[in-house]
DNA sequence: AAAATGAGAATGAACGTTCACTCTCAATAA
DNA sequence: TTATTGAGAGTGAACGTTCATTCTCATTTT
């Protein structure tokens, strides 16, 4: 019984997140309206207000979700055989299969981060995060012999924050980009900087 | 007498310029008002307003700007004697020197740019202009039989693209980033990607 | 004197937030 | 069964503030 209240409350704050995302991968944080977001959730501000004290704990509230599913995601890796398989499954969750509105929303969190001093925070929490958890997977990698011993880990993390920073940009920027075309690019690129020179050319036979 | 008219104008114009710039990269458009840019050019709005009608105006000047000094910048590439030194002046120029504000603005104008269609028009025909100057740089490179012949040209601009706004993105968000120590890896990714097999390494030799 | 340049108060719209209130409905009292 | 109560979900007008923009008037230049 106590147990419908608190669901129930957690279902409706829910909802309301979603609108908000609607609302501000459409307008921005800025340009969305506390209104827009009521009409969105067909709710009323005082009601809408009794879930979530202000606009800024709304968008606290989306990065929270966000970094539970970024975080979530990196079981692709973990289940992965092999590391640039891995690799390549987790950039395709996140820069392939995403919806518009869900890449847009990020990069609405990044620019928003860059002012809003509690937002930066929790996006940098997010960031350490995800950093730390790339990090895990190229130490792993390198403690299983898949990739090259000589490469600054703590650079390639980087590097690869950077790509996926990069085509989440392009896509949300540029309505002719095709992520599906430039993936395969981006993954020999990769290759090309972590693989073992032997077993550079994406080899059939996993044996040498 | 009439030129030094509108010299002047010119010049107070670029003032203002100089000032919402200031102001934009420390709060963003949408939180610099009008007030923090007539305070920073020490000016009253009733006169700011003579130069620039709508702060719309302002980022869209703004913008113009950029885009000659980013076009302006290619010149780095066609001065160099070889296309890899070429972009590696380039990547450094645009990615090094710059400053954090400069970055900042430039991170601002995009986020900008996926809501306000004018803006957003703006920005797709800077892009436009920078995407055709590395496509022509590919293109003679190609000529030249400096890189290889294989490669999709124009997937190989997305990732060029791509590659610059991840590092810009990097350095506006995350305060640890250090461009000086991933640059040196992404251009050996790049390398990787369009070098022709034999002179792959960075060769000290330029004849073989 | 006429025109250009400048200042700064005024304006009105839009925003996030609050508040006084109503509606719904299950639990209790009659 | 029917009437009463009470809690919490929900409403929407109103508030104070902020903002881009305009208006009025003073000063300087030509």
């Amino acid at each position: 019984m106590l147990e419908t209240k608190t669901q129930r409350q957690s279902d409706r704050r829910s909802e309301i997140l979603d609108a908000a995302e609607r609302c501000f991968a459409r307008a921005g944080f800025h340009r969305a309206s506390m209104q827009d977001i009521c009409g969105e959730a067909a709710m009323s501000p005082g009601n809408l207000y009794r879930y979530f004290p202000s606009k800024e704990a709304l968008i606290a509230g989306i990065c929270e979700r966000n970094r539970a599913e970024a975080v979530a995601s990196f079981v692709l890796v973990d289940a992965a055989p092999e590391f640039f398989e891995g690799l390549a499954g987790l950039a395709r969750h996140h820069l392939v299969d995403r919806t518009q509105d869900e890449v847009a929303l990020c990069s609405e969190i990044m620019a928003e981060s860059r002012r809003h001093p509690d937002i930066a925070k929790l996006y940098q929490d997010i960031e350490k995060d995800i950093r730390d958890r790339i990090a895990g997977m190229l130490k792993q990698a390198a403690g299983r012999d898949e990739i090259r011993q000589d490469v600054n880990l703590d650079a390639a993390a980087s590097v690869l924050m950077l790509l996926g920073d990069g085509m989440s940009w392009r896509r949300s920027v540029d309505p002719n980009f095709d992520p599906e075309k430039v993936l395969p690019l981006i993954l020999a690129m990769v290759r090309g900087l972590l693989a073992k020179p032997d077993d550079e050319a994406p080899a059939r036979g996993e044996k040498s």
